[in-house]
DNA sequence: AAAAAAATTGCAATCGGTTGCAATTTTTAA
DNA sequence: TTAAAAATTGCAACCGATTGCAATTTTTTT
């Protein structure tokens, strides 16, 4: 089948007698071209064994089929199952992917924006780094009218789109729950407010409070990069309280921390839910491991790398712009699990 | 700075009164150009805000910067550790990645390799599904001397390298391990014994069995994908045995099932290592969450992306090729936790 | 049967770098 | 000072598909 030369339109076009516009018609299903004739080159592709090449496409239609990625890491669950999700959807729809990573660096998040732009892609996915302040990066984009769509890790802008949950009503309800419980003294551990997902969740955690008429105290946020070690450091803060302070309740905005806490709790002798209970966010494998399993959020991760993609594709495709579409929300829901459970009757 | 039009090497060339042949090899630090020419180039280049047409290159090149990635599926954390690993190395030697999953489905594996060969991608990393019998599909890719690179389920071939850790190694020490604490009967959970990973863990653990002169009964073999939902089953599998019969330790052939089969084990009052001690393989986070902590392998996953990388480069670039190194094993180590010590004293 | 409308097909000029080979310029050797 | 060797630069033909516009063929209308 495949051997030496490789074939092209030319081929096709002699062997059929046609011309190489025709063949380059034919072979994307042009409604100008004979039905007939459409076939005919259809055969004669498969039996030559044609492949055809991207870049003279590319080259010539300025059509890339590419799309950019730019998350933070790759090795976290959430975004290993969205860009599983943009994957899948992409492939589908005969688009491929150049993932990159920014490592938390707005430095290197960046240089792969201008990697990125150099490489034309046809549109980009941008979950921001911990520490980006501004994305003037992405300007280049919006001037050249390259599509951009934000998720997870969001910035307004009028010309994208985002796509997120309602991280506000998902904290708020976490922290209801536990208020529901008893708690009266909950420890919110966060991360950079530069970030919306961080602002959002703790605006949620201080309406919740503001609701029950509780006075958020600020030693009650603990702020850090929601990493193993952090979820021991607050663990240890937590501990270095004195006892009629201590939290008896910690909301994590994230599974990592959460889980990495309580272990460091539980082995100084810390129950979990009677003394502090908990609870997470993201519904990472590690909260079903952990004892009492961590209540949590639901992140649907890979249904927004679906979504993510299929909104870019959409507005590459010009079938919505960012004008009309700014926001998506997805669902997303609270899981209750012991770790938040004081009075065992459910939610 | 970037406005309307795209400049190109020819706008390079006419301000600069020289001809786009001493540009494009100029931008390239060709040797044969003037050092001086070179820099005025560089200096106009970026003046005018130039960016290379990579589709341009490419056509006239055959030569993408481009390798493609087949892995079964990327929502693993041993899996999005291997990406990461691949992405900071490919960004680093200036080559994109495109990737795509099998979800460990043999046909969907054949067709993504036909896409990337359509794609023209310069190499392959390909780590093989549950359940592809043979590598028929990569064919083209041997023709046509693209070089392809196997990291984890390797498949061996004379023109191919493969990146893997000594599975059987690991896997006899760890069983060894199990039998040093005085575990006599002892269970392995592992999955197709097409996968060379499950194949060579499979006879390093019926290598040290032997060693230790025990018999080894088929009905301590149990099959299936290792999911949450087998570690599930295979406990139940267990604690169908007539209690004389149970095994006294389980070597799974990773972390997932090991942890939920003790989970489910702990629900039905096994008391762990005590009655039956854990071993797992890959040092996934959860093996840190569960209690007893469990021992497992250390299986450095974003090392193994660096070498997949490197190795195919050095096959891309012919500095050596894959005549000469057919196979690279990287170092792993087997990590003693709580969930196999029944001597508290360490190994 | 001739004229008009609709359906097909093809011409030829791109898209923007790359590269073998020849030509020109500069440097070194005799 | 001149010939030979080395260093630079440029010509022109690609790479393979796309597309506006014109030409040709077929179908429909009158």
């Amino acid at each position: 089948m495949t051997e030496g030369k490789e074939i092209t339109i030319y081929d096709i076009a002699k062997r059929l007698n046609i011309s190489a516009t025709t063949v380059s018609r034919g072979l994307k299903n042009h409604p100008a071209i004979n039905k007939n004739t459409r076939k005919k080159i259809a055969e004669a592709a498969k039996e030559l064994g044609y492949r055809s090449n991207t870049f003279a496409s590319s080259l010539r239609s300025r059509k890339t089929n590419t799309i950019g990625v730019i998350a933070p890491r790759l090795n976290s669950y959430f975004l290993a199952s969205v860009l599983a999700g943009m994957e899948d959807t992409a492939s589908r729809e005969n688009y491929n992917l150049i993932i990159s990573q920014s490592l938390e660096s707005s430095v290197k998040e960046i240089a792969n924006t201008h990697t990125m732009f150099n490489k034309r892609v046809d549109g980009l996915l941008v979950s921001l780094a911990y520490d980006t302040e501004d994305i003037n990066h992405l300007q280049p984009f919006f001037k050249k009218k390259i599509p951009v769509v934000f998720f997870d890790r969001i910035h307004n802008h009028p010309d994208s789109t985002s796509i997120v949950i309602d991280n506000f009503k998902a904290a708020y309800e976490i922290t209801k729950h536990l208020l529901d419980q008893g708690c009266r003294r909950v420890m919110h551990l966060s991360a950079s407010m530069l970030r919306n997902v961080y602002a959002d969740r703790y605006r949620g955690f201080k309406q919740a409070l503001k609701d029950y008429k509780i006075p958020h105290d600020d030693k009650y946020l603990y702020i850090s990069s929601l990493s193993e070690q952090a979820g021991v450091e607050a663990a240890e803060y937590i501990l270095n309280m004195a006892p009629s302070q201590r939290p008896d309740a910690v909301f994590s905005a994230n599974d990592t921390a959460a889980v990495h806490c309580m272990i460091r709790l539980k082995a100084a002798g810390v129950k979990i839910p009677e003394d502090i209970a908990f609870a997470g966010f993201n519904n990472d494998p590690i909260s079903k491991v952990i004892e009492p399993n961590l209540t949590t959020v639901n992140y649907p991760g890979y249904i927004m790398g679906e979504a993510a993609v299929m909104s870019l594709l959409n507005n590459i495709r010009g079938i919505h712009s960012s004008q009309t579409t700014n926001l998506i929300m997805l669902r997303s829901d609270i899981i209750v699990r012991d770790s938040s459970l004081k009075n065992k009757e459910g939610k």
